[in-house]
RNA sequence: GGUUCGUUGGUGUAGUGGCUAACAUACCGGAUUGUCGAUCCGGCGCAACGGGUUCGAUUCCCGUACGAACCGCCA
């Protein structure tokens, strides 16, 4: 037996029971004749006692960081207790030891503040993975893993698996492909999600389906984006929005529950698109600070909300407001008082190529009353005081308005209000809001260098429409007749029957009730300029098990590694992930990609043809 | 595909157009009977690659490679 216990779990109620404890060496202090070791394992720390009687064997067989080392010895209660360590009220007077094996000297230090660098602790990912900032992180993973299995499992949902080797379907985003020996010239696919497999699984009757999954996406990556990542995938059948949000909104509480032990007992918010595109410029707005936009002028339309026609602002002789499709002002509580400098320094950050305006204009709505604006040549007091009161900026604010076309100038303004958010500590780690965007458009307009516009599906091809939208899709074709004038077309007021679900400003899921009718996912692949044969051909497997019996249906995929991300407080999900990859897509560990021997290539019938 | 930043001992950083390139940590050796980020003393060890400017480049410029963040992309 190679242990009896382990380093996390030894109390003074053990004392003075024999033991043996195996584990990594983590520090060794000589202290004159007596040697203290800390010994770690997956469970803790507990220190080890070494007398005179075994220096000799020190001597002989020296020890060094990480090796690994079993000891065997009495509890006993310390003189001098550590509170910081749960065993910190006892230690292991050795008896023996054996070196289980010997350690090289690691690149860098297996501490909580290693001093290694993100680079070197990639390629050496299985020693930082013995340090405690990462395991804690891959707890919480296993954590937020249980909670959802448990919950789906309560909930009558039944786990299947949905093959990796599939077809690939060149529509959303790149696939991984790998050739297939015995079908020279083939490929399989990685699926991007199992989409069409768990609505086939609904057409089958297996009508709560989940799998917490891996899926794949040749796309490039980005801090919370890896070429593999996991989704908890969820589908269910005879379910219509409502029970959608109902079952997954609990999923999400219980996690909470679980594993922070929040009690997320409020409603979920919940804001259709148009007002999350028209108070935050954002379709995943993070609503733990208010600082809405005000729309001073915009071709954006809003439900019972009057287009901004920009009467305010015009006539005054400021050409960029007066030109600009676009002008969007934010009230930044508080910042009256920046400097020239900080403004400057604002005015700098949204010049960045990132965010890529001209410029920035602000009002400082002073304490008493009077305003100072980076426009005063343009814009009186009175027409300020206008302009700060349709923003419903306080004394002591600070205006910041952008002005452009009308998608950047959005983007950028929401943009800027997470970082003043940010600035100002308005997004606080340890605060979690959830939200619902719900009413989608179902199509976005498309345009590609060369190419004309076209439609294409916002979520999916196999979303379905609003109900009061399915009629205005089938008696209208797609045809758009003026470029231009998309935005007239039935179809881009069609609101899809889709769902986000945000948390912080991140989007943590997203899914949508799904067509099940034949002709009306006809007419989705007629909209989306897909061809019958070409339908047929991609997705001919869908269309027939169409003609059996489809239940309605609808599901919701969670990008797990993300969740766990914003759980645990962090901006990267590589933390999150035992062994990710980097920025590029490669594995530093491993080496991978890499090339493979030319019998692989000639048995696969491949050659390569490297530009 | 693009933008920005970075690359200096094993590791993390500092500084500098010129003299022995600095600090911390790790590592090695020594001292130490209550440490736990031990302490004290001593020691080892450094400029990614290629080109340019210059009397002289670690420093300035260009390129390559690699890394990070972001834009495009990610139905």
């Amino acid at each position: 037996m190679y242990r009896t216990h382990t380093c996390g779990e030894l109390r003074l109620t053990d004392v003075p029971n024999e033991v043996t404890l195996a584990g990594w060496v983590q520090t060794i202090r000589k202290f004159g004749s007596i040697t203290f070791i800390d010994l770690r394992d997956r469970y803790g720390i507990t220190q080890l006692l070494l007398g005179e009687e075994l220096n000799k064997k020190l001597d002989d067989q020296p020890l060094g960081r990480e090796f690994v080392l079993q000891a065997s010895g009495t509890v006993q209660e310390r003189s001098n207790k550590n509170p910081q360590l749960s065993t910190g009220d006892i230690e292991i007077r050795v008896k023996d030891f054996t070196i289980l094996n010997r350690s090289a000297v690691p690149p860098f230090t297996i501490q909580d503040d290693t001093d290694g660098g993100d680079d070197l602790r990639m390629k050496y990912r299985y020693l930082d993975l013995r340090r405690n900032a990462v395991k804690r992180n891959l707890e919480l993973r296993y954590a937020v893993n249980r909670a959802a299995r448990n919950y789906l499992h309560e909930k009558g949902f039944m786990d299947l698996e949905t093959p990796f080797l599939i077809r690939s379907t060149p529509e959303g985003a790149r696939d991984f492909v790998v050739p297939s020996r015995m079908n020279p010239g083939q490929f399989y696919a990685l699926p991007q999600s199992p989409q069409t497999f768990k609505q086939l699984l609904m057409v089958s009757g297996y009508d709560r389906y989940y799998q917490i999954v891996k899926c794949f996406r040749d796309e490039d990556l980005r801090a919370d984006r890896q070429p593999e990542f996991t989704q908890i995938d969820c589908e269910m059948c005879f379910v219509e929005q409502e029970d959608i949000l109902r079952m997954f909104e609990g999923m999400i509480k219980a996690i909470f529950k679980d594993v922070k032990g929040i009690d997320y007992t409020e409603p979920v918010e919940r804001m259709s698109w148009e007002e999350a595109m028209w108070n935050y410029g954002n379709d995943k707005p993070d609503i733990r600070f208010d600082m809405k936009l005000t729309n001073l002028k915009s071709p954006l339309k809003k439900e019972g909300v009057q287009r901004a026609t920009g009467e305010l602002i015009g006539g005054a002789g400021f050409g960029v407001f007066d030109n600009a499709e676009t002008v969007v002002a934010i009230a930044v509580p508080g910042a009256s008082e920046y400097t020239r400098k900080q403004t400057d320094e604002i005015t700098d950050w949204v010049k960045r190529p990132q965010i890529g305006m001209q410029g920035l204009v602000t009002i400082k709505c002073n304490a008493d009353g009077s305003f100072k604006s980076s426009v005063d040549k343009f814009y009186g007091p009175e027409k300020l005081q206008a302009i700060a009161a349709s923003c419903e900026a306080k004394p002591g604010d600070l205006i910041l308005i952008l002005a452009g076309r009308e998608e950047r100038t959005r983007k950028a303004i929401s943009e800027l209000r997470l970082e003043m958010g940010e600035r100002l500590g308005m997004r606080k780690k340890d605060e979690f809001r959830l939200l619902w965007v719900l009413d989608f458009p179902l199509f976005e307009w498309a345009e590609e260098e060369g190419q004309p516009g076209r439609w294409v599906a916002r979520h999916h091809p196999f979303t379905s429409p609003k109900p009061s939208d399915i009629d205005t899709m089938i008696s209208n074709s797609p045809q758009v007749a003026n470029q231009e004038e998309y935005l007239q077309h039935p179809y881009a007021g069609i609101k899809a029957n889709a769902y986000d679900m945000v948390l912080n400003g991140n989007e943590i899921g997203g899914g949508s009730i799904r067509i099940f009718q034949r002709d009306l996912q006809e007419k989705m692949f007629d909209a989306l300029g897909m061809s019958r044969e070409e339908a047929r051909h991609k997705f001919g497997f869908l269309l027939g098990a169409f003609e059996y019996g489809a239940p309605p249906h609808g599901g919701i995929a969670f990008g797990f590694d993300r969740l766990c991300a914003i759980l645990g407080g962090s901006e990267s999900i590589r933390d999150f992930i035992a062994f990710p990859k980097n920025n590029s897509g490669r594995d530093v560990m491993l080496d991978a990609p890499s090339t493979i021997d030319a019998h692989q290539f000639s048995e696969l019938q491949i050659k390569l043809d490297l530009k």
